[in-house]
DNA sequence: TGCCAGGCCGGGT
DNA sequence: ACCCGGCATGGC
């Protein structure tokens, strides 16, 4: 995929919190939508915890519009943003220490921060070693029988983060994120929902038979 | 035009 | 422990 695609490391967005606004906001809805809701927090000059915190939900709501699910994301971003302003000081660094397990749970604890998010928040926001699993991956790997199309999230992600270099994988922050990155490009340009273009795909020399 | 996108929660069996 | 409806916009 590497040689295919090029070095990503991939997450759209300039801060870590960004990345987390992004990573709530793109909960079952595609980037370009996020795109527009994250150009009108910037605007606005919201972007930031507190900032962002002292903005009522209903015009945080307004705000993120273009998103979709406008009302469920305000809410989920507060809830992420009371933590990390009165627990945390406003700072993401704070939010992020501890070892990754011990913050992953910190984050599912978060009402609208489930597995997915919780470990793209870690990735790409937080500097911690923790594979993302989404729709793509799991489409990739269940059409290879890499797991079966129901595969429970914790156990996709064991079985993908069993395939990672061992070396790269202990030194390289940027070797996860640009994993994840890759499947997702395999997932967008050729393991389609429908018209895969299998012949195409990077992939196909791992493919049984 | 209809279908779908980088989920997650809460209530009902 | 599962299952399912709800949430909503913009792009192809």
């Amino acid at each position: 995929m590497h040689e295919h695609f090029g070095h990503h490391q991939w997450w759209p967005g300039e801060t870590p919190f960004e990345v987390c606004a992004g990573a709530i906001l793109t909960q079952n809805t595609s980037w370009t939508n996020v795109e527009h809701a994250i150009a009108n927090l910037k605007s606005a000059g919201v972007l930031d915890p507190r900032t962002m915190f002292a903005l009522p939900e209903a015009e945080l709501a307004q705000l993120i519009r273009p998103a979709g699910y406008f009302n469920v994301k305000a809410r989920r971003l507060r809830a992420f943003l009371r933590v990390l302003v009165e627990e945390f000081h406003g700072e993401l660094e704070q939010l992020f220490v501890g070892d990754t397990a011990t913050v992953r749970e910190r984050l599912l604890g978060i009402n609208g921060i489930g597995p997915e998010t919780a470990d793209s928040l870690l990735l790409y926001a937080g500097g911690h070693h923790s594979f993302v699993v989404d729709a793509y991956t799991k489409r990739i790997f269940s059409r290879h029988h890499w797991c079966s199309a129901e595969a429970d999230y914790d156990v996709v992600k064991a079985l993908c983060e069993s395939s990672l270099d061992e070396k790269a994988k202990t030194e390289r922050l940027d070797y996860w994120q640009d994993y994840h990155a890759q499947l997702v490009m395999v997932g967008k340009h050729y393991c389609r929902p429908r018209e895969p273009r299998c012949e195409e795909c990077p992939l196909r020399p791992l493919l049984p038979h």
